[in-house]
RNA sequence: GGGGUCUUAGCUCAGCUGGGAGAGCAUCUGCCUUACAAGCAGAGGGUCAUAGGUUCGAGCCCUAUAGGCCCCACCA
């Protein structure tokens, strides 16, 4: 490989050349290694048939992250990569193809539509993952799983029957959530609560036999009055305690229904009677039970009236509405139409709203298995990040309901329950029993419905890895160490992974729950494809590549907030990348033709050589600590500020001095160089996992004989490292070259006039260091002709004074000075140092302060006390001399 | 109704266990200084929502209030 790099990062091209050659020499794979710790994280499967959105460029970088970083940490470490089938999701959008062919899915049978839905799903399913891989995602796509191959199916009916065998699963007749456009059941967390504006209205149910008395009841639901079976009444109400046990006669219809009286009816609310329709609604249903109330069912499974509600028969639920609202009018028995918002129920994938209905289901009872996934919380098992997350959790397990599990699709895991066609007897088992057990009978059937989509995704962690063989995976990388999701499916998939595995292995599905938030647009709109302000991840890597996109999504935002997507974000990220790729060239020319051999011993090297090792390393130590912590965002911004502010502002600036002279001192140029690489390749480890792309092809161009960055070590604190006295040597230089510039600028001195420099040191000492790091002066401060001393000789007495802590520095700019200039500079200088000194004196006055601060604390505001003074009297000399 | 979360510079957001308010973008002033104008140097800009409390010391901890957002919930 050249060492001519471009003179600008393009990632074009590199970023794919890159991928392939991670693919082709298999860094990705993770196997069973007895010598190494295992690291594992499962990937959320993303829907067989999605897209990849911003929502998933974020998840999918933060695994890669954490994935990159224990791998070049030395762990063996699996990132588990799959796709889910999504049943309703596909089922829907297969269907929809079919139509648009001409197609009808009841009309080719559920075998045959199968066909087209595996057909579908052969064609699209790839295509997320090869999005994925765009992105960079390092994960272990040779283990790549299906939630519906053989090894997740087999998983699935496993869980079945031994929930079932445990008395876990059950089926039974119970008012479940109906889609009447999917026509499915669906789940209580697939329910969105959404408020509607609607009526109340009023309606005079005649009570029988008391000609011209009524019984006036408030609904939103008139079209459910065909199913109602009773009127309650709170047993505390006054006004109706003489009513409770006489009959009515229901309007619309030739049934005579009873009064009964319940705990459930709120006196308050509405007219204080309510309209029983146990098949229609969830608390009617409890309030039938608690009555012995009959239950009908007026509605077919789209949603229109059933054969039961006579002249309305056939028509749309809401039609039904308009018309027995007119005919109530007609026949005088409407009160009153009054306004009224209340929550209706939808279903999340298509907006429909939700049908309660009465059906036979099959459920997953849950209180023991809730309790279970309490306890794990709350023992310390599973932890979340951040930890209010673990709140949500709680919340939803502690009010959790049975999971109604059984839905009336095609594409799925199909119930592996049996019914014998003569006696009715129910088996579940592996495989369809020859003969009933029961009666003997060989005509058997399998159960019509499948699984939720959910059952299988809650399976996730342990059937991808063999489960319920006993593989060596299972034994090695199970549990896993972290899951990273966003907040929105807690309750869909995190909750039932934890239930699931805990009741199946004993264990929790992993150790920490890293949850993110939501990518918004740049107003804090949700993306949506109905507003039309998604922004593709795929748009944004091919304008500014990978690493940008990846660090524009790590940054600068807390783990669980949402963020918004900004193209200038993703701008400023390019530019970090330019500004390393730049740096990095910077280096590699340098390099070219000389030698820069490891120094014998790292303290013989010079101050600033040792202050950015020294830098480094600290940054190590807290970068480390923070990726271990889950903190991704603060610690790519230490990464960032020490590439960009130390290395490039500062160090090698400081150190183009001994390049530029690499003839005179090869030795010392030679030391430079070394640093130079020396923090660079370090530097570059620290941002690979976030930038996996640049920092491999940088890496590999500086180091040609290494193979690549991701399988190199990731870089350790070493206490040798650390130059204490060289940073506090090198601080004082930057606090002198920005007293410097700032002058220079306030005086309007162009760049390219040099100035000779005085710099008056405190003591020897000081001036010993300013000697050893003078020539950096040339560079950073635009100077010429440096003289370090101890007093001030030769200096004129108009010259421009900087006074920094332990030194004062002289700028002879005779022509340049106005006078009255420098003393108000000067005398601003003075009026800061004057509020320094009274902060610092008011903290030392205090004796409570004195007392009970600790003593560390106490001394440091003492030094700065000193410092301070110090300088004021050398601001006062200085102004003095000026007003003379 | 319950729970969570947020309120910090013009904008978007960081701020880890309490110890002198930060970044990016935007604005203003100089610079094409032999890695980088996708850059360099400098500047302005904040009563950290409000009111109390704990503490020697609060953006950070506690309480209340106001406003925003989110989730859950069976008031017909």
């Amino acid at each position: 490989m050249s060492k001519e790099l471009a003179k600008t990062y393009d990632p074009k091209g590199l970023e794919e050349r890159l991928y392939k050659k991670w693919m082709d020499n298999g860094y990705f794979h993770a196997k069973v290694n007895p010598d190494k710790k295992p690291f594992t994280i499962v990937m959320p499967p993303p829907n067989v048939t999605g897209q990849l959105h911003m929502g998933h460029a974020l998840d999918e970088t933060m695994q890669d992250i954490l994935i990159r970083f224990k791998r070049m940490q030395g762990y063996e470490a699996l990132w588990q990569p799959g796709t889910d089938h999504a049943a309703i999701a596909t089922e829907v959008k297969v269907i929809d193809k079919l139509k648009q062919e001409g197609i009808d899915k009841h009309e080719i049978g559920r075998e045959e539509f199968l066909k087209h839905a595996w057909a579908w799903k052969e064609e699209y399913g790839g295509k997320i993952i090869n999005q994925l891989k765009k992105l960079g995602a390092s994960a272990d796509w040779e283990r790549e799983r299906f939630t519906m191959d053989e090894g997740c199916s087999k998983a699935v009916q496993e869980v079945f029957i031994k929930l079932y065998e445990k008395g876990y699963i059950y089926k039974g007749s119970r008012i479940i959530n109906w889609c009447p456009v999917c026509q499915t059941s669906i789940s209580d967390a697939e329910v969105e609560h959404e408020d509607q504006d609607g009526f109340f209205w009023h309606i005079n149910y005649p009570i029988v036999g008391e000609e011209g008395r009524f019984v006036e009841i408030a609904t939103t639901r008139p079209e459910t009055l065909l199913g109602d079976t009773a009127v309650a009444v709170n047993p505390e109400d006054e006004r109706y305690k003489d009513l409770v046990g006489k009959m009515l006669k229901l309007p619309l219809t030739d049934r005579e229904i009873p009064v009964v009286a319940d705990e459930y009816v709120d006196k308050e609310f509405g007219t204080g009677c309510v309209k029983i329709t146990p098949a229609h609604d969830p608390n009617d249903f409890e309030v039938g039970k608690r009555h012995n109330l009959p239950e009908i069912n007026i509605m077919n499974d789209d949603a229109t009236i059933n054969s039961l509600g006579g002249k309305y028969a056939g028509m749309d639920r809401y039609e039904a509405r308009k018309a027995m609202v007119a005919d109530l009018e007609e026949q005088g028995l409407l009160v009153k139409v009054v306004p009224h918002s209340h929550s209706v129920g939808t279903h999340d994938r298509c907006g429909t709203t939700v049908e309660p209905m009465i059906k036979p289901q099959w459920f997953v009872r849950m209180d023991e298995m809730a309790k279970a996934a309490i306890d794990a919380l709350n023992d310390g098992d599973l932890e979340f990040v951040p930890a209010s997350f673990g709140k949500t959790y709680l919340h939803w397990l502690e009010n959790i309901r049975d999971w109604c599990i059984s839905r009336q699709l095609w594409w799925g895991h199909r119930i592996p329950a049996y019914y014998c066609d003569e006696c009715g007897e129910v088996v579940v088992a592996r495989e369809m029993p020859e003969k009933c057990p029961k009666c003997g009978c060989t005509h058997l059937h399998q159960d019509e419905d499948t699984l939720d989509t959910w059952f299988s995704s809650a399976l996730w962690p342990f059937s991808t890895l063999g489960w319920p063989d006993k593989t060596e995976e299972m034994e090695y990388f199970y549990p896993t160490d972290v899951l990273v999701t966003g907040y929105d499916i807690i309750f869909f998939w995190v909750i039932r992974m934890v239930f699931s595995a805990l009741e199946q292995t004993g264990k929790a599905p992993f150790h920490h729950v890293l949850i993110h938030g939501l990518v918004r647009d740049s107003q804090g709109r949700k993306m949506s494809k109905s507003l039309g302000n998604g922004i593709d991840p795929l748009e944004v890597i091919d304008k500014y590549g990978a690493d940008a996109l990846r660090l524009t999504l790590i940054t600068g935002n807390a783990p669980g907030n949402d963020m918004r997507f900004y193209w200038e974000r993703v701008e400023s990220s390019r530019n970090f990348a330019n500004k390393i790729w730049n740096a990095s060239r910077f280096i590699m020319m340098n390099l070219e033709g000389h030698n820069a051999e490891a120094p014998e011993d790292l303290k013989a090297l010079c101050m600033e050589d040792q202050w950015i090792l020294s830098r480094l390393n600290t940054v190590v130590r807290e970068v480390t600590e923070n990726m271990e912590k889950y903190e991704l965002g603060i610690a790519v911004q230490k990464v960032y500020d020490f590439l960009w502010d130390e290395l490039c502002d500062w160090y090698i600036e400081m150190a183009k001095v001994r390049l530029w002279k690499a003839e005179e001192n090869p030795k010392a140029a030679g030391e430079a160089l070394w640093t130079l690489r020396t923090v660079l390749t370090e530097g570059l480890k620290l941002l690979h996992p976030f930038m996996p792309f640049i920092t491999e092809e940088i890496y590999c161009t500086l180091l040609p004989e290494e193979d690549s960055i991701m399988i190199s070590e990731w870089p350790v604190y070493e206490s040798e490292r650390n130059f204490p006295e060289a940073e506090k040597a090198v601080e004082g230089f930057k606090e002198v070259v920005r007293g410097i510039r700032n002058t220079r600028t306030e005086m309007n001195v162009p760049v390219n006039r040099k100035t000779s420099l005085y710099i008056v040191g405190r003591d020897a000492d000081t001036c010993a260091r300013y000697e050893a790091c003078k020539k950096s002066f040339v560079n950073l401060a635009f100077s010429k002709e440096i003289h370090v001393q101890e007093n001030k000789d030769g200096i004129g007495e108009d010259a421009v004074s900087v006074v920094v802590s332990d030194a004062v520095v002289y700028l002879p700019l005779e022509d340049l000075v106005d006078r009255e200039k420098e003393i108000e500079r000067l005398k601003k200088e003075q009026e800061r140092l004057t509020k320094e000194i009274a902060r610092c004196q008011g903290m030392l006055n205090n004796p409570n302060f004195v007392n009970k601060a600790p003593a560390a604390k106490v001394d440091a505001e003492k030094e700065k006390l000193q410092k301070y003074e110090e300088m004021m009297e050398k601001v006062n000399v200085q102004l003095s001399q000026m007003q003379k």
